[in-house]
DNA sequence: CAATAATTCAAACGTATGTTTGAATTATTA
DNA sequence: TAATAATTCAAACATACGTTTGAATTATTG
């Protein structure tokens, strides 16, 4: 992959991070890549499709680092319990190096994802991630789950996706409300040491954390 | 108001909602509003104004909603419970006549005004309702916290805020995803009955609930 | 080294946006 | 009713966008 690919995408989701896809224009990634504007069509054929080479980064190493993960537990990727599944989605979302910023971008590109609804993008992700997404959904939700529960847990995990979304995807603009109202700040390792068992919570209403 | 200042707002609502501020042209307002595309600014100035109208009404709404019932609980307001306030929230949002679609469609603005940073609301929201914003969170916090747990409750505040925002503005999205999973369908009821013990769980990670 | 392919570049294209204009129409007032 | 104000309207404005073009430049190949 040439320097001027990963020149604009790298500034590609910096800005799309930051801004969304539609109030980020080609001219603001270009001039900040520090590369002609025909080159995103050149390399990449269209800004949708520099969309989706965004993403594609960030789901191939996901779901990579997820299954690597699950591989090494167990020959039967069925016998995965759930506590191991979050355990691994979690890594797998900040890096081997526990790289909260970077899961902090992902958060902020996903968000982004769903509210600026993009049909391109979400047939792209069903085209090429459906297989791992649905079996990570089946490790998450865990086998003992008798089929009546297992509505119920998938929208605790929406609950779930949607409180880590908001809170690291607006971190700086939270953190800044709260050092305004309370003159205290949060670190983004302490919010993820808030988050964990919270996660746990969440899932599991009435778990054996209580 | 005249009739096509509120044929505008209601049209600019639905549309704000569903699409976005940025991505909602004038146009696409005004011809779904049937008035002529100028009206806009002859009744609201400009587009940006035309934002902070939609979100006024909300907020007048909510703030009003939700000051009443403190009212009518305790004449010295700072007495008021945090089981008392979370409820006086959740009824303001939803409105007396528990309406789960006009929550849902305040979460879709809401959302739309964190992801697409617009300074303007941003300031207009803190010079019109700060002091009821403030008094509330007060009011959720508690007032049995020690300062040092008032912060951590802050960003619990946001995990509730951020699950109940994507679970509600992304409803039907979700909703379809576990259609097609499951073949089962949850109603807006029936996630908020699912949502509010899990709600409380946020808050109060290790409360009497367990 | 010559020839071919790959890449970069400035410029232009067509389209969509928020806003403004000034005349036409409607409603209000005296 | 006549005069004045408020509102609506079609049209145009300036600007920004994604994309395309074809020549210029650089890299690769035989």
């Amino acid at each position: 992959m040439s320097t001027t690919s990963l020149r604009i995408l790298d500034q590609a989701e910096r800005l799309f991070a930051e801004q969304g896809f539609n109030d980020t224009s080609l001219r603001a990634i270009t001039s900040a890549a520090e590369v002609n504007i025909a080159s995103v069509n050149y390399h990449f054929g269209s800004k949708k499709n520099l969309i989706q080479a965004v993403f594609n980064r960030y789901l191939e190493d996901f779901y990579s680092g997820y299954n690597e993960q699950i591989s090494a537990l167990a020959v039967d990727s069925q016998a995965v319990t759930q506590r191991q599944a979050i355990e691994a989605a979690i890594i797998a979302m900040l890096g081997r190096d526990l790289n909260v910023a970077r899961a902090r971008r992902f958060m902020m590109l996903l968000r982004h994802a769903y509210a600026q609804q993009q049909g391109h993008l979400r047939r792209f992700i069903q085209d090429h991630y459906n297989d791992d997404y649905r079996r990570m959904i089946q490790h998450l939700a865990g086998k003992k789950l008798q089929d009546g529960a297992k509505l119920k847990f998938y929208w605790r995990l929406q609950f779930l996706m949607g409180a880590a979304m908001f809170s690291l995807a607006e971190f700086d603009t939270l953190d800044a409300i709260a050092d305004a109202q309370y003159h205290e700040r949060i670190s983004t390792h302490e919010l993820l040491d808030l988050f964990i068992p919270t996660a746990l919570a969440i899932l599991n209403p009435q778990s054996e954390e209580c």
